[in-house]
DNA sequence: AAAAGATTGTGATCTACATCACGTAACCAA
DNA sequence: TTGGTTACGTGATGTAGATCACAATCTTTT
């Protein structure tokens, strides 16, 4: 665990009242499914495979282990793969003139991430992707990507409907931005995730809502 | 034609100095090419379909015509279809408490448009969308899309890299407006779509950037 | 051509947020 | 336990951009 544990103001007040209950978004059947459960009930939601095809779906992952702090994906890089994330938290991110830091996405169990840009367009990462905690994930390449949706329809329905879900959520950010101050966005983000409020250091959420760490600290007054 | 005639001062210089040059967004050969074929080339970007399966394709689209000022999609309304535009140019906007515009996305030929969350979700659209000039649209249902994705694999491949297409753009987007002030991120619009700059009043551009006209006005001092 | 509406520019003032500076408390490693 | 690092709060001051107000063009309609 990171940051410190305070009672999180955003969640509903039945939640703070009474003694602790696990947090809706830490899903307690997740914690003690393994890995291959874990995607397999992931992807079943949109797309149906059978036992064979999403074990040859499978096999195309490889699980990596990375320790809080560690980089795994950093500016300049060729990038060759994207991250399904089974258990901690990373985070994508953009570094403006080696000063200022600003999160494009927080990744949590069952999402994933990359430089999607730098993964599609074969270019040089510009973003960078590192540990928040300590993080298990399974690694997809790219060409294995467009393999597998190229073999099996399902798995481009999937895929197509992975990417839709992240363009909507994108332009829901994007106009929340032009729309509403910085208070706001803080609460959207605290009611939608909670789990947040103690897992990651304000700083960081400062850095994921574009504002300053001072700024953030004074909405709480 | 609407707003002022000027020099596009985001133009490369050999431009403005010489007579006047198709824009090179201005795509000639598309000008003269029908309804049809518009679409077929810009599908065959990224999916091969037999003539059979493009006929089969281009009969699920209603050609529909509005006149500039005219409303496709309005907040509150059930979002039935998205749009494919083969000429004139759209806007899909929001409205902030009856007073204020943004601008989420302005459709240009062969660009496609729709409130993407009211579609997919079925729930009411919170986005507007209409022509700031005359248009001439593709129009595809909801259902029809999801028939089509399902029936032919290329098909499903075609929309999924559109939408990944849409949201890396998104993401940039995103990234811009945390990163850049007004200026940065009025000259890298202008860069990418110069010509925005005589095809749309300001106050839109301003409403796309996430400013008030009179501060985008202020910035060619 | 005249009237009405849209578009754009510009001064004056206000405000949300940034930046700099400093202090305190929690955590971690030796 | 101690010393260093990270996290967080808060005052003082600076600034980009918002808002209000008014005027000058340009466009469309009648």
């Amino acid at each position: 665990m990171i940051g410190r544990k305070k009672l999180c103001p955003f969640e509903p007040l039945h939640l703070i009242k009474k003694t602790f209950v696990p947090l809706p978004t830490l899903n307690l059947s997740t914690f003690f499914m393994n890995t291959k459960e874990i995607l397999q009930q992931h992807i079943a939601k949109t797309a149906s495979l059978t036992e064979e095809q999403f074990d040859y779906f499978f096999s195309h992952f490889k699980p990596l282990s990375f320790k809080k702090g560690q980089t795994i994906i950093s500016e300049g890089d060729k990038v060759e793969c994207e991250y399904f994330v089974i258990s901690g938290c990373l985070k994508a991110f953009f570094i403006n003139d080696e000063i200022k830091m600003y999160i494009l996405q927080f990744a949590m169990p069952t999402w994933w991430t990359s430089d999607y840009d730098a993964l599609y367009n074969q270019t040089a990462a510009t973003i960078n992707v590192d540990c928040i905690s300590d993080v298990e994930l399974l690694c997809l390449s790219n060409n294995d990507r467009e393999k597998l949706c190229n073999e099996f329809h399902q798995i481009e329905h999937f895929f197509r409907w992975r990417t839709n879900k992240g363009y909507i959520a994108s332009q829901k950010r994007l106009l929340s931005f032009m729309n509403n101050n910085v208070k706001t966005r803080y609460e959207e983000l605290m009611v939608l995730y909670p789990q947040l409020y103690n897992l990651v250091p304000k700083h960081l959420i400062a850095a994921y809502l574009g504002v300053s760490r001072e700024t953030l600290s004074r909405l709480n007054a």
